[in-house]
DNA sequence: ATGTGTTCCTGTCCGC
DNA sequence: TGCGGACAGGAACACA
């Protein structure tokens, strides 16, 4: 479930809960997601503060007064729930841990952080800070689509002469670090783009359409997110998850929402995955 | 180098 | 109500 609007709003949400905090004591409930956990995991996490949360495309990245990074990704199912007393905000009883929970952060707040991952396409590392960026996981992967480094040159660059579907080229991170299969669809069908059609053969100035509306779509659903998260605090602590008005992600059968548009959405798989478009204004 | 298909794991939903 | 199959928001990996 998690792209990057879903991350950044789970970061968000445990910015209060976790950063200047102290990491009184991590339980570590199996001993691995992906991959195994970190070695000595708990111990090298307890006792320190949480200097800084910050993301990376998917990626939260906990920096730590150990000098290390706590590297966590969410996967497919990942969750973070946040439970426990800080200053009234956070006064939720902790619930009893289901069989998914799989690492409990204690804070020396009060506050309980919890990572559940029914699935387990998860994975958390721990790494020196200052190698971050060289890290296996994320050496490779492109530009934040948010921030200076992606623009319609960059993409136009990164696209040229590709004969992949753009689908396909829009779910490789080393092109643009985080989207994922809902905002991919999203903002093909915003910039009208067939989700067959090939990358390297798309006018510039559609490219230059493209490379907006991604800012766009990633921007609009950060702020629902921002927006829905204190309601579902409230609800039951569970960070990550708020309602999206998509435009075609999951609507096969139904209009098509672009204006005047008479089309029905579609549902292809490309590369074993669903692409959710608009044979009418997709093209 | 590029592009495609498989795989990890569990839960949910839909048709019979 | 049970059961089988399809499918799920990721992405590394093996292979053409």
């Amino acid at each position: 479930m998690p792209e990057l609007p879903e991350v950044e709003t789970v970061r968000r949400g445990l910015v209060p809960v976790m950063e200047g905090a102290v990491i009184a004591g991590a339980e570590v409930r199996r001993p691995d997601l992906r991959w195994p956990l970190p070695e000595r995991m708990a111990d090298r996490l307890a006792g320190r503060t949480v200097l800084r949360l910050r993301r990376r495309s998917k990626y939260i990245l906990a920096d730590l007064s150990s000098g290390e990074t706590l590297i966590v990704h969410l996967g497919m199912s990942g969750r973070i729930l946040v439970s426990g007393a800080l200053q009234g905000r956070f006064a939720r009883a902790h619930a009893p841990h289901s069989s998914h929970d799989h690492v409990v952060f204690s804070m020396g707040n009060g506050a309980r952080v919890t990572f559940n991952d029914a699935r387990r396409f998860g994975a958390m590392d721990l790494v020196p800070t200052a190698e971050v960026e060289s890290h296996w996981l994320l050496r490779a992967l492109g530009p934040e689509p948010l921030g200076n480094g992606f623009d319609e040159v960059y993409l136009a660059g990164r696209l040229r002469g590709r004969r992949t579907p753009i689908k396909a080229a829009l779910l490789d991170q080393r092109v643009v670090a985080g989207l994922g299969n809902i905002y991919v669809c999203e903002a093909l069908h915003r910039a009208g783009i067939n989700p067959k059609r090939q990358a390297g053969r798309i006018g510039t100035h559609r490219v230059g359409a493209l490379a907006s509306v991604i800012r766009a779509v990633l921007t609009e659903a950060i702020d629902a997110g921002g927006s829905s998260l204190r309601d579902y605090r409230q609800a039951d602590g569970e960070l990550g998850y708020f309602q999206h008005t998509f435009r075609v992600y999951d609507r096969e059968g139904t209009a098509c929402r672009t204006p005047d548009c008479t089309g029905t959405v579609r549902r292809i798989v490309q590369s074993g995955r669903s692409s959710f478009y608009c044979p009418a204004c997709q093209r």
